[in-house]
DNA sequence: GTGAAAGCGCTAACAC
DNA sequence: GTGTTAGCGCTTTCAC
């Protein structure tokens, strides 16, 4: 069904009287031609409207113009239709925007390591692979069939590889923590996802550190990103149940409103008993009440950077990565005590 | 670069000591081979990692996988950054999962008859082609080329054509004028998007019926969607000169924006002196004070009609549709005089 | 049951 | 300058 009419290059030669060869050469601006017969060849092409196929040329090796978007938090994509979920939708417009203003037309794939996917998969000029875990397989495969690849968010496993952008998660973790001490915070927990991806493996190291530093002894508590605001509503009992506490950094947005809602049932005041905040910044942070202070993350910027070095890979240049770029932190309501 | 190993059918051949026919038929099924053999022969090819070339297949017809999108209102792809396009991230966010779903690896596309598209544009599968407007080059080119698509909005140009998928935009219009009656505007103007799809098309021609019921003289105003906020607030006070006014119904929410900033600067009150509604909801016109009534388009509904219609078509089935929808009004403060 | 061989539409050596 | 020809990796007749 697809590719009906086919106007191919025989059509034109036939048209123009003259070989494929020429038609070839004169379409692509190669070998040798009388400048009169090229003129004709492209003037008959066009009457004609005929388009080279892509497949065809692409046989021979020729880029196919377009790059690989891969979200490996599949929990995320599960449940894409969730309020509060505006990673996915954000970072996937911002990628296809800017890789459209590069010249490439961006296909967003499944894991590529699932039965039944695209043909067209591994025909694609590069990748881009969002959130990479622990020992990905996405990554995996792209490294053995040597399709160029970049990251966002480094690959855990790799610290030699280099073709990522980042913000700098570390750096907004120590930041919020200091903030919540600023805030009076003496006992703030760690509540991180479950998905071994570099954000939530920085984020908790930083913590870790932190901890040291101020001489805390540190509790992290990890929650499946899909477990959503009613997730960490559940585990709130528990955190409350396992020591003092009195700050709670949630990772992901739904895992903050699911804190904020449950504190508040059970009576607790944010931000006087509890100070609540948000590593990723979404509407339902905003919109809460009192509103949840948020790192606010760069999806432009990281995205930008990230295309930016996949096009040196594809080009055959070294790697200019990595590329950090800094989140800002949005204090709001509920870690700010006045 | 891309593609850089390649494993083929030859390499599998030999491994299996038989022959590429056989590999190919093992591999798809084909022809007839004894179990023994077809068994030896995919375990060969898993063992050394054979994935048989989609672009070599692909040039064979065998259907690719994948799906492109294009969104029409380049006016707002342009400007994809600015807050407050909700609609192109939600839409292609949705109709990226839903594809996926589907079994399906959605491409992004820019303008299709612009110069330097991807090589692989014409070789998809099949095509979604976001408000089409009229005389629509986009629409023209897959219709000659025979390649299936369907249209989310009607294509204005096509009455016949009906592998489309819409909210029913004049119902909601309707709707949104009788609330505004209901409410005391006896002066509503229209303010509409300047592209020509049928959102716009649709919207004033029931507005111009809607008028001619209640016998009022209808005035409506076409802004280009890119010129944003400032725009529409620039335009504010030609509208209030021009003639009596108690109601603005923008169908984009920046427009709306626009107007509801530029009337309070002018001291007008809304909703008291003005009533204010917006056709397409989206977070600018909730963060309004007051919050802007508005109609909520329901993308995951649409996009997944537009996609079932896109599957009937490659799968060479006679199309069921079209397929409408309702949108939900959500009055706001803007309109609510109470 | 199995495999040789003819293309799919295109590009690029290499003759002429 | 222009055309012949040999593939790219695969599927599919059609002999054997």
């Amino acid at each position: 069904m697809a590719r009906a009419k086919k106007t191919t290059i025989h059509d034109v030669a036939r048209a123009a009287n003259v070989s494929i060869t020429a038609v070839s050469h004169a379409l692509n601006g190669k070998g040798t031609l009388s400048e009169q017969t090229r003129e004709r060849i492209i003037h008959t092409a066009a009457r004609i409207g005929y388009q080279a196929d892509a497949l065809a040329r692409g046989l021979r090796n020729a880029p196919l113009g377009s790059i690989g978007v891969v979200y490996r938090s599949l929990d995320v994509l599960g449940e894409y239709f969730h309020p509060g979920v505006d990673a996915f939708s954000h970072t996937l417009s911002t990628m296809s925007a800017l890789a459209l203003q590069r010249g490439y037309a961006p296909m967003i794939l499944p894991d590529l390591t699932g039965t039944n996917i695209p043909t067209i998969s591994f025909a694609l000029d590069g990748y881009v692979v969002i959130s990479p875990h622990r020992a990905d397989p996405v990554v995996e495969l792209l490294r053995n069939r040597g399709i160029p690849y970049v990251t966002v968010g480094a690959d855990p496993d790799r610290p030699e590889f280099t073709a990522w952008a980042s913000e700098d998660d570390a750096e907004s973790c120590t930041h919020v923590l200091e903030h919540l001490r600023r805030q009076g915070a003496r006992h703030p927990v760690l509540l991180r996802g479950a998905d071994e991806n570099a954000w939530n493996i920085d984020s908790e190291r930083a913590y870790l550190s932190w901890c040291h530093k101020y001489d805390l002894s540190p509790r992290v508590y990890r929650l499946a990103e899909a477990s959503g605001v009613g997730g960490a509503a559940e585990l709130l009992p528990r955190i409350l149940g396992e020591g003092s506490v009195d700050a709670i950094y949630a990772m992901t947005a739904r895992h903050a409103c699911g804190v904020l809602h449950a504190a508040t049932d059970l009576g607790l005041r944010v931000p006087h008993d509890l100070l609540v905040a948000t590593g990723s910044d979404a509407e339902s942070a905003r919109f809460s009440r009192p509103a949840i202070s948020a790192v606010q993350l760069n999806p432009d910027v990281v995205c930008a950077d990230a295309l930016d070095l996949l096009l040196e890979q594809i080009s055959g240049q070294v790697s200019s990565g990595p590329r950090r770029c800094r989140a800002k932190f949005r204090a709001r309501g509920s870690t700010l005590r006045k």
